[in-house]
DNA sequence: CCTTTACTTGAGTGATCACTCAAGTTATAT
DNA sequence: ATATAACTTGAGTGATCACTCAAGTAAAGG
């Protein structure tokens, strides 16, 4: 009856998330991502209606990507310190891999958007709240498994924690990040570990 | 001889500061400019020669009024570790005053800049260093006066402390930064004053 | 096989981009 | 007052922006 696309849909977009991720928004023609997507402005048009909603999807596909190392860890029934405190010892590896960008993509994307009514600000801000609350939720359990003092506020420390992480991410953005970043990694784990009540 | 300009240049400078800080390198036209400056390109051209010297010279001042307040604080004599603690409280009031952004400029710059090479990317983090060299500059001054161990590393405490200070001002970008911001800036204060021996 | 239905193609849309420059204007020096 | 040198003006430059659509192509159903 009729014919499928000849693109794999995903693989078209972690492309455009990795130009995205690495360029921003506004910096991203539609001839820069006919290059890397290898697709035809009608073939895009046609798949993802505009750069803008391509751009919608391609966030959804990096948060989506980000979740996975944490919820793992978490999920795993170790200790939830211990899993945030390899959380920020993971981003050590920040500067070895070879990634579109080291800082993260959703705080790219709310910087470079400053009118909180755009769409692809307020998905950003959306996804960026529930990362901050997978946060929260590992000190919670922490807090429940007795690994944090009795006062300790579980709200407060997932927010100061998801705070650190995108300070440490942005400044590792720098030409020489690479130098700094392992030490303020190392320096953030310990400082989640030194909550260790029991 | 010959004519003076009619408008003010630190004026005009402080205001393309204000609208390329809030909306950034990119998203910010030339019509913008012209509305904001109240200027004509050709003015806009012959006093600046490009958008990117006019942006140079606007993250210029913009580095320019962010040395201040720390460096006055750290010269007043007083405590290097009470004015390291007072420069991250002073960021709860990031919020407060209507700012073109509560983030940095020059991490939305280097943000916004994936290439090392452009010379904008150059200049914010030329001016980053410098900015990371105040903030290692007041742990020396605090260890120099005996507030802080034997073993405490300045660079390293100096770099952590930028990097806080980075994350917590992206952070506070958020829409509802007004709700966590005075908090996180409260924590940041008291890490800091957590350092003192003497 | 042919018909149908979708996908692909790429030249082309008007709008906007950063930027230019010749003509007009005005403060200063003489 | 006049000449001069610098500033201001704003229409206009080619390039690029996000996006469209009619024509061409190919896979699936009968």
């Amino acid at each position: 009856m009729a014919r499928k696309a000849t693109f794999n849909r995903d693989d078209i977009l972690r492309r455009a998330r990795d130009l995205f991720w690495r360029k921003g928004y506004h910096a991203t023609s539609l001839k820069d991502l006919e290059q890397v997507l290898e697709l035809k402005p009608g073939s895009i048009y046609a798949a993802f209606g505009s750069k803008e909603a391509l751009f919608s999807e391609a966030l959804e596909v990096y948060a989506r990507g980000s979740r996975s190392d944490l919820e793992a860890a978490l999920d795993a029934g170790g200790s939830p310190l211990d899993a945030l405190a390899q959380h920020a010892r993971s981003l050590s590896a920040l500067c070895d891999q070879d990634r579109p960008a080291r800082a993260c993509m959703l705080v790219k994307t709310i910087l470079e958007h400053p009118d909180e009514q755009s769409p692809v600000r307020q998905l950003a801000e959306t996804l960026m709240d529930e990362a901050g609350a997978r946060f929260i939720d590992g000190f919670r359990r922490a807090k429940a498994a007795g690994e944090l003092a009795e006062d300790a506020d579980p709200i407060r420390l997932g927010l100061k924690f998801q705070s650190d992480v995108v300070g440490l991410r942005a400044f590792a953005q720098r030409s020489d990040g690479a130098d700094v970043v392992p030490a303020l990694a190392e320096d953030l784990a310990r400082s989640v570990e030194a909550l260790r009540v029991a």
